[in-house]
DNA sequence: CTGAAAGCGCTAACAG
DNA sequence: CTGTTAGCGCTTTCAG
């Protein structure tokens, strides 16, 4: 491999042109740049990355924290991850992942300066890696709002308004008798932050219209969305509405519907909370609110870079959830 | 941070001997480790990830190349990266994720020197990515089988003889009227090395055993696998079997069978080549050809640090693929 | 506008 | 069993 001396060699000039040449950090003369750059071509020169971080104390690397959970929306994550990574390279980053939620990984890569700034997914409304971000000498994103950010950036769909909005988006085409098939115990027993506030948001909605409503949570799985309809429907007599926050569930919860004639959305209507991929890829296309997951990658990259650049604050952003309206909603009669 | 410098000098020896008691590369007496170990902990000491790789040519991170398509199996993916990132963790290594298929991302980490090898997915019959890896410095490991592997080292499901499997299953069971519900024109397009191989299994399976069929591609989404579904049984008249490659095609075929009112499997045996998780998801549990899609992450990162650490060769290695009877397949009459 | 040279923190000879 | 030291390849003062 050549070196930094190579080039400078080649071309007829220092390292530090050459370095300077690269980084664009002090004015270069044209000739002397025309110089170095065919060199470099020449020569097929890369900087060593191990180098340049030792010397410059940058990596170009981002670290995000992603657990790969089978139980939860894999497809959500893959938007997330597929959103960061694009983003990252317009800062000429790469991502390293990690797919652990322990904090000896967190530790690791940020005592041993292998990244720039960390982002993490799947927070938890008093998530125990929060300590340890905050004296990380390398700042972090937030995918998710817990409850006491303590200075860190967050970013995340308002699931809380996502929550009132599915309720009184109903309510506004005359449903009272609806109902939530929300998330995985799992998810919430291990207190995920959004999962919480999308609840928060539904009940707080439900409770100010003062409507009765029923939250029955579901395993994330074909058969687990079937069961959850069933236990929603033997709940709410005369149900004429449903709101779904359950990826994986969401085809079984279709599926049983359909199995038990009820027709959407003449009989029940229903209003998923999920990518829109998914709202559209079902037999009857669902009105939805979207999770922008590749969106709030994208942005969780931007608020990184943006500390890691110039030193920006450090900010909670939260998009505003909008209904589109597809083929599985209904006026009530 | 603390740097080798102020551990030596707080266990009051020389930095090479920190060194060595980190990577075990010499004996130390008990004593002096103690005290080098207690030093370590208590000044919360950690090796520059960069300075070592510099001095070593050792980055302890392994790339790994996932375009991140959403038309194709999501979770396979998944579970891929899963045992990849899993079982790299066991060599202490870490996962870079490249998302794009491009030839500059692998240049970049592999002349940059920021990783010890690279992994590769989505590989290609003729992948023209291949002439990239063969010359590089570091190793690499294809998770699939391209038409010429040119001495690198690949590994996967043998898809050819999961294609034959599936038809003598179906055929051992006394159905001749079988089908194929296969990958997405995109996917073949690409000449993705899994889906032509599997393809080629099934297709001399069924010429060898004389009997007729149809292969009929599918777009990879719920509405694609309903489409498919009604195709094939215009294609087949008397159609008593099908076999399925197509994860996100296979609720819209199993839905469909349904709206159809033929019964599975009664009226018609399915077989899926699919992850189990998915094989068991479906309404139906499915009988399966599994993709051990874990088992292959993990196996790719195992013959990718034995030519890291050892020097090994390289090698093809193709997993039997298995039937797993489930509740789609019955015996004709 | 360019060069010289001092590190960045670690590893691995080499020397004892 | 341990210490000394010469780099690894780059960035960035400091000097001109």
């Amino acid at each position: 491999m050549a070196t930094i001396s190579d080039v400078a060699e080649a071309a007829g000039v220092s390292t530090s042109t050459v370095s300077y040449v690269l980084s664009g950090k002090r004015p270069i003369s044209a000739a002397t740049r025309a110089r170095v750059e065919s060199a470099i071509v020449s020569l097929g020169y890369r900087p060593h990355a191990g180098a340049r971080a030792l010397a410059s104390s940058r990596t170009n690397v981002l670290a995000l924290v992603a657990p790969l959970r089978a139980d939860v929306n894999v497809s959500v994550i893959m938007e997330f991850v597929a959103g960061v990574a694009t983003r990252a390279r317009t800062y000429d980053q790469d991502v390293l992942l990690l797919t652990t939620d322990d904090v000896s990984s967190i530790e690791r890569v940020s005592s041993g300066s292998m990244v720039d700034a960390l982002l993490m997914m799947d927070i938890e409304t008093d998530d125990h890696r929060i300590p340890f971000l905050v004296q990380m000498k390398q700042p972090s994103v937030l995918i998710g709002v817990p409850d006491a950010p303590r200075g860190l950036s967050c970013v995340d769909l308002d699931f809380e308004a996502a929550g009132r909005l599915a309720v009184s988006h109903l309510l506004g085409l005359g449903h009272t008798k609806i109902a939530l098939v929300g998330p995985t115990p799992l998810v919430l027993g291990r207190h995920t932050a959004y999962a919480e506030r999308m609840l928060l948001g539904y009940r707080r909605e439900t409770e100010q219209a003062g409507v009765e409503t029923v939250i029955q949570l579901s395993e994330a799985s074909h058969p687990g969305g079937r069961d959850a309809l069933d236990a929603v429907l033997d709940r709410v007599p005369g149900l004429t509405a449903l709101v779904v926050h359950n990826e994986a569930a969401l085809p079984g919860v279709m599926g049983r519907l359909q199995e038990r004639c009820l027709v959407v959305p003449d009989d029940v209507s229903v209003l998923a909370l999920c990518p829109v991929t998914l709202a559209e890829a079902q037999p009857v296309p669902l009105t939805s609110i979207d999770i922008p997951a590749m969106t709030i990658g994208r942005l969780a990259v931007d608020m990184a870079m943006s500390r890691v650049l110039d030193d920006g604050l450090a900010e909670t952003r939260l998009l505003t959830p909008q209904v589109v309206e597809r083929a599985s909603t209904a006026p009530l009669d």
